[in-house]
DNA sequence: AGTCTTTTTGCAACCGGTTGCAAAAACTTT
DNA sequence: AAAGTTTTTGCAACCGGTTGCAAAAAGACT
């Protein structure tokens, strides 16, 4: 059906490597020659064939985009900067919705079978070991929003946690807060782990501070919101909470609000993200700021210095973050 | 690198068929020389290259999903059905963000050139002229969230934007408001002006009422809250509206909260998606339902209907919608 | 055991391109 | 004009598979 490079070099009057030649960078092809089968393929709507090219070159120049976040509306601008930045680069993003499952053997074989150049895992929850089951099978991997371990396997883009966890410790703490709490997202998350890692060590330097924490269930309006319901219930609720992430503070802010209660007036809030929707006026989410932006363009860049150098060095880039002040947690006293 | 096929038949000590045929459904290959190839396969960890056959069967079972809505949230959930719903049939979505550009040239050729067996545009702001570019370059392709035409040319599945106009413009009806207004999407966009219509249309049923209109710049937050704003600051602004879709509506109401007026009490407000966050306690949007998950069904049951058989005529696939009550609009009168 | 069927097998051509290599063509230089 | 140099060209092999076809092997039947 589709025109083919043969067809274009019987109607050019040349052969099929000429045609070839006009169609890669920097091959030699006079320029009279380039014009004839310029035309010819202008004429008969010729353009290569990606897929077979890739068998010879070994680029196909498409890039596995793997994630399990697709509930967290964060991860609807993560998708958007994504797939802008790989096309930008010329590189197509094959998706992949890992859904539940957190064994990566499936995705690394049909990724292999697609041959794609390099795979970016875009989880915050998954262990650093799902990105290196794509490294142990010979592609480059990148893992944004993922966890630095002690000695790195794979190319890590993302925040420093338990950075993260010190900063929301040491906030609450500013503002005078004696008991407070941190709403985690699911306890088996390396990004939970390591927040409350921080939020603890940091609030150890306050020993007067009073230190509870739970877990929800997901990083979603409806665990954050029905693990706020259970916490109300309890005899005596914190002052303030550290919330895993955005979307679960959004979810406790709604059963406060339910309970009849006010924020930052009986309870103080603090997320973890930025997402647009904390900026909402309606939200008005304090909150700690995750760079996303640019973890995704870091992300871009270091698949792409990957794919030029396949054995380079695994490294981890954590970009800092910082507290955003908005409506949620009561003034320094 | 990668384990081939040669070195898989020259291991069993087979010829190359018998490996392709072992790994092709319903070859024919004796249970013996299976046998041989699937253990000798095993050990070398070889599966077969999809793109390579590709070549030959002309099938990639890679899937354009074109999109131009990465700012909507409900395009989250919409990509997670997608992309779930894609893998069960054992295709593969090849990710393309339009981001503003408007014309389907370089996405035919993109896709083209990646040989996917179809594509699925989702989106409810192009038009059918963009669909029908692929079909014009012979790629089966449905249109979801897509507006039906008189003289259909592509499969179109959606919901009757028109009808959902009219419902809308009925259930604002129904509650006694006397003066009503429309806060549509972009004006270019379809879905925007069949709403519209079909708004209109139902109000000349009731002469009683008055009927304003205006649009915000984008299906967004931001849009929404501004465009309410604008119009609060108005004479008279309405006593209710009906909004674009439900994004618009969020940001209606915090421009309606920022401004101390209550919903419903002072404005009454009714979407249209209910997505997610429109349930979510604190928001309890009165929307009009978008059956998503059926729709994003019926398109891929649709494009793997068109794949067996490439000259199905256009079919469109319209699924009802109906109000679900929250809390935004006043009880009826 | 010999003949006829059916199943399994390998050969070779092909899918749509790329690329090393040597020959041909186009320039330079003397 | 001949020799030397550089650029352009086509041939043929290859990338990793699939498949039509005819020959070989296996099974069924006298």
């Amino acid at each position: 059906m589709a025109v083919t490079l043969k067809q274009v070099a019987k109607r050019a009057g040349v052969s099929a490597s000429a045609v070839s030649r006009t169609f890669t960078q920097g091959a030699s092809v006079s320029e009279k020659t380039r014009k004839k089968v310029e035309s010819a393929a202008a004429e008969m709507g010729y353009s290569p064939n990606f897929l077979a090219r890739s068998l010879t070159t070994r680029r196909t120049k498409m890039i596995g985009l793997v994630s399990n976040n697709f509930h967290n509306p964060i991860f609807l601008e993560v998708f958007d900067l994504f797939t802008r930045g790989l096309q930008e680069c010329d590189l197509r993003p094959l998706l992949v919705n890992l859904t539940d499952q957190t064994d990566p053997e499936a995705s690394v074989k049909m990724l292999r079978q697609y041959s794609v150049d390099g795979v970016i895992v875009a989880s915050s929850t998954l262990p650093p070991s799902f990105a290196k089951a794509f490294r142990d099978s010979n592609m480059p991997v990148v893992h944004a929003f993922g966890r630095r371990s002690s000695n790195p396997q794979v190319h890590v883009v993302g925040i420093d946690n338990v950075e993260c966890g010190r900063i929301a410790g040491r906030e609450l703490a500013r503002r005078g807060y004696r008991r407070v709490g941190f709403l985690g997202g699911p306890a088996i998350a390396t990004s939970t782990r390591d927040r409350f890692d921080g939020f603890i060590e940091e609030l150890t330097n306050h020993p007067k501070i009073e230190v509870s924490h739970s877990f929800a269930t997901a990083y979603s309006f409806d665990a954050g919101r029905s693990e706020m319901c259970r916490l109300l219930a309890q005899m005596t609720p914190c002052e303030a909470y550290f919330c895993g992430d955005d979307v679960l503070s959004i979810g406790a802010l709604s059963a406060i609000s339910s309970a009849g209660l006010f924020v930052p007036d009986d309870i103080g809030l603090i997320g973890l993200n930025d997402m647009e929707m904390a900026g909402w006026e309606n939200i008005a989410l304090t909150t700690i700021h995750q760079p996303i932006a640019k973890i995704v363009g870091s992300a871009i860049e270091l698949i792409l210095a990957t794919l030029e150098q396949p054995d380079r060095p695994p490294e981890a880039r954590l970009f800092p973050c910082h507290v955003v002040e908005r409506n949620t947690l009561r003034p320094t006293v």
